[in-house]
DNA sequence: TGTCAACTGTCAGTGGCTGTCATTAGCCTC
DNA sequence: GAGGCTAATGACAGCCACTGACAGTTGACA
């Protein structure tokens, strides 16, 4: 049973969070300021940053959520399948699960406004690589510790995660840069680039077009 | 020939950098502020910012200098070089030839110093892969071009840029939190790791441990 | 119902950064 | 080599993100 007082702050930092995307993606990152997102809740800016740490901390609220069910998701994959095997199968998963994940916070078409705004923001987008890094470093210490190696020691499991991080911000990038920006285009972005990394890395690209 | 006015402008740049550095790399990045660097050299605050965008720009003035080189290097490659050999190459090659490309600006010891402080400070790692990524998409262009395939229909190029930058953050990482912060150690780890990322993608790390 | 603790608003202050304007100092011409 | 021109600088005011401190308000709970 939630009492009265979560009860407001749930609906006070859910407010806050709505109203911050909603002009974070309307008139941009920069150009709104924490007044004005306080303002649009009628609450006072220092109450805002008892709610999120900074302009940054709401702009990732909910991609914070989607980290975290892809985290959630690797660590759920059964032990024998290959790395690269369970991170492409945990990835995709997250996609088809992103409504279930966000709809509690925010409608799904603000979060992929949002996902896009932060694609076309450079302070965002550094936030948002600083970010997948982390996460990254997560997932090596995961795949390490399932294939049983020292990720201090054997470089492999970082690797292989830096390779999956690198080809999903590839699709990231030619989603956000692209026409479609449905569920499904990501979602099949993401199927076809994991598919295409083996290619990509061989060469010969000219001659092997169109094979 | 170079004009007193240029003589000078040039000096008072290299000293907020030289003086910025070295306030960076010994009492912390966040804990630098920009009036401490301007009163180093005895320049108001307001000058600093005419010679460098922000604290960050300064931060990063070095490397900036290294990414030019390696671009540089990536079109100086043979054409029939297979890209990922290229991309080998040129990277080995600037690690090579840091002295030279640094030494200009600030002592090498001091641009190392300033490669661990960028790891280790967040909102300078969060710039340091935002400008990472706009340097992969320079070079993705470049193999696009050279290989003769449309950058923007082909995902490879990007692909296996991604995959290659993947590789080198790591090499990053490793280096930046180990104990040999030589020339020497860098350069060989990074020809290591690029050796063994066809391993890490395999898989059966715990089998082909050893091997 | 009264007490406590949580939540909030107000205010003052720091630091990064920008626009403006007057002053200084190198440059170049007559 | 004296003058005007212009780049470079300093001084100042102001915006915005963010923080600490303190006081007021409002739910929780005995």
């Amino acid at each position: 049973m939630e009492t009265l007082r979560e009860r407001k702050k749930r609906r006070t930092r859910q407010a806050l969070l709505r109203a911050a995307l909603e002009l974070f993606t309307t008139q941009g990152y920069e150009h709104t300021t924490v007044d004005e997102i306080a303002e649009a809740v009628d609450v006072s800016q220092r109450t805002f940053f008892r709610y999120f740490a900074g302009k940054e901390e709401a702009a990732f609220a909910v991609q914070e959520m989607t980290e975290a069910r892809f985290v959630a998701a690797v660590r759920a994959r059964p032990p024998h399948e290959a790395p690269m095997e369970a991170l492409r199968q945990a990835v995709l998963e997250g996609w088809d699960a992103i409504r279930e994940t966000v709809e509690s916070a925010v409608p799904v078409e603000l979060y992929l406004r949002m996902y896009r705004t932060i694609g076309s923001t450079p302070s965002l987008l550094a936030a948002h690589l600083r970010r997948s890094a982390a996460t990254e470093e997560t997932i090596a210490r995961l795949l390490a510790e399932r294939e049983g190696v020292d990720v201090d020691a054997d470089p492999r499991p970082r690797l292989a995660v830096a390779v999956f991080g690198g080809v999903i911000r590839v699709t990231e990038r030619q989603w956000s840069t692209g026409e479609d920006f449905s569920l499904e285009a990501i979602r099949a972005l993401t199927a076809s680039y994991l598919d295409q990394v083996g290619s990509a890395l061989t060469g010969n690209w000219g001659d092997a077009r169109g094979c």
